[in-house]
DNA sequence: CTACCAGGGTAATGTTATAACATACGGCAC
DNA sequence: GTGCCGTATGTTATAACATTACCCTGGTAG
């Protein structure tokens, strides 16, 4: 264990418990390989690849193959305990499982990065725009591609390097 | 031609008319291969996944390949004549490429029909919440998950005959 | 003329996701 | 304990989506 991490780590281990507890409240079992793939997004805090998982998990599991990632990731999608982010194709955890649904995820498209929010308010005012072209919003995060504002300062750097180039 | 299609079919010439002309105004060709698949995303009115428009466009040039669309949706994009979708992986027509950029799409998921706007008010709005969290938004459409009114009754339809067997 | 370059053909490969089938394992009725 | 059942996982193959790399052609600027 990173020694360096005693803080993040035992926040993992507190959000790994809080699972564990909403898992048996439903009558369904967070099995190692699921609580494996559960850590390392909790670890990661930003979004992480279908691929990239299973790369981890065959540190750990070395017989895994794709539908062992997949099958891990739907069931923490069913059980709310990550996020499934289209924008992106990836994945990611939800750093407050036990709290309100989200309905707002800001992503950053270079490193990843993600935000959380509960907006009843501006989800509400999006519901109502969906509607009037005739439409439901799905009970679904709206996601919104955006830049942290690290990757946003290097691109500026990159851009203003090349300009000069 | 469909014959039941003549105004809906002269809506697309036009359209196509003035595709040709925005690009010739920036000395960019509007190619045979680029032309079609724009008129076949044009035609459908709705998202279209990129294979989808491979089968289509093979009708017309039997040896197109993945990269022929590709490349032909990249050169759309770069005109602002398509959107590209991610939120679902798929590709739909500008159908006011003259008019201002639109900055919402919302996208049936069950059906692929699209719906644009332009709203500066909400987009506002986004942007700083967006920015509350320490993230710029990209320069990009904003797009909402949503099931059109047909589909959502259709799906509710199907719910409610589950439900019954 | 020739050197360049945009556009496009072709093959291979990378990436993401699922289908289909087989096996392991725990709980429970008997 | 044995047999059965349901959940979870292993295994193989493939579908679906996207990109890379390389080359060829035809038009045109110098």
């Amino acid at each position: 264990m990173p020694r360096q991490a005693s803080e993040l780590s035992s926040g993992i281990a507190k959000q790994l418990k809080t699972a564990e507890k909403l898992c048996s409240q439903r009558g369904r079992r967070l099995t190692p390989i699921r609580r494996k793939v559960l850590e390392i997004l909790l670890r990661q805090q930003r979004s992480v690849k279908a691929y990239e998982l299973l790369d981890e998990i065959r540190e750990f599991q070395p017989g895994a193959a794709p539908p062992t990632v997949y099958r891990a990731l739907d069931f923490l999608i069913e059980e709310g305990l990550i996020h499934r982010l289209d924008a992106v194709n990836a994945w990611a955890a939800c750093m407050d499982a036990a709290g309100d649904p989200h309905d707002i995820l800001v992503i950053c498209t270079q490193c990843g990065a993600v935000a959380e929010f509960s907006d009843p308010e501006l989800h509400k005012k999006l519901a109502r725009k969906v509607a009037s072209a005739g439409f439901v919003l799905e009970h679904h995060e709206t996601e919104l591609r955006a830049l942290c504002n690290k990757c946003h300062q290097q691109r500026h750097r990159d851009g203003t390097e090349a300009a000069r180039a």
